[in-house]
DNA sequence: TCGTTATAGTTACATTTGAAACTAATTGCA
DNA sequence: TGCAATTAGTTTCAAATGTAACTATAACGA
């Protein structure tokens, strides 16, 4: 059974945060709303996670890779990859071959069928890109890169 | 079993997505990257979970807040806050009355314990968000918080 | 005032995610 | 060589999360 405490009263010295302008808040918010706004476009009309299409995303980009150079690209961890990679083949939207000197790497690729959805999905979300920045005037969007890449890990 | 199918062989006209320049892909990295940082810092020293530690912070900002109201301040849905609060009481950390005049709602405040543990907590978080913003000269930062500020939904 | 509808919060179940252990193949070096 | 250490990728099990259904209380309108 749980036991009620009494509260402390709250007294000026605790600065407690203002989550409103504390940065990593700001940002968390703003990003999940946009990530979410764009899978919600996918979701509805393909079946795929958001970690699905981020691996075809650059499988799209970048050919032949591993499954551990796509969790590099993607920064998502070898699990995640793993996983994302067998819904992707099993629904024939990536091909895996094994490589041919080193027969533990997978050589990943997308199938006609993945190249048509991602010809679908890439401009979709492109277009959300832009109703984003078309908030800002183009002195804030040139900021804003620099800033991103400033802060760039 | 799954089927092997042939990859089909990139064209031009493809557009792939350069997540290395799309916002999206660019603010998702950032942001957690910034909150793991964080978040480590107190797990490792409290058993506490992000989503325990944001409805922390609400409640050291807010008093007497109730369950509803921490959801719409932490962005958070109502059974993530409710699981939430469940463990912060059970860890003596959040107090919960019920209000005087709707037996349904929930009165909510950190204990004692909680606010030594916020008053530990907060600091780090915002010596971790200077660190970020110190990448940052004081031009650059004026104009990600107007950023933020427009974007903000 | 009674019955319908709405609200606060919790519980149950299914799905997702993460960490660690595992297999298979390769590398490196004694 | 041949054996220990590394690497690629998968599987397993536990914890976290989301959705829907549920309980209890309150509000509202005929």
């Amino acid at each position: 059974m749980t036991v009620s405490r009494k509260p402390a009263p709250p007294h000026a010295e605790h600065a407690p945060l203002q989550l409103e302008h504390f940065l990593p808040y700001r940002l968390s918010i703003l990003s999940n709303t946009i990530s979410q706004t764009i899978a919600d476009d996918y979701q509805r009309r393909y079946d795929i996670s958001m970690t699905e299409w981020r691996v075809m995303a650059v499988l799209a980009r970048f050919h032949g890779l591993s499954a551990r150079e796509v969790a590099e690209r993607t920064a998502m961890d070898k699990v995640a990859v793993s996983r994302a990679l067998a819904r992707l083949v099993d629904a024939g939207r990536v091909d895996r071959a094994t490589h041919d000197n080193d027969k533990r790497r997978s050589v990943l690729s997308l199938t006609e069928a993945g190249w048509t959805m991602h010809d679908e999905v890439a401009p979709m979300a492109r277009a959300r890109e832009r109703e984003v920045l078309a908030r800002l005037d183009a002195e804030e969007q040139a900021w804003l890169n620099r800033i991103l890449d400033k802060l760039q890990p």
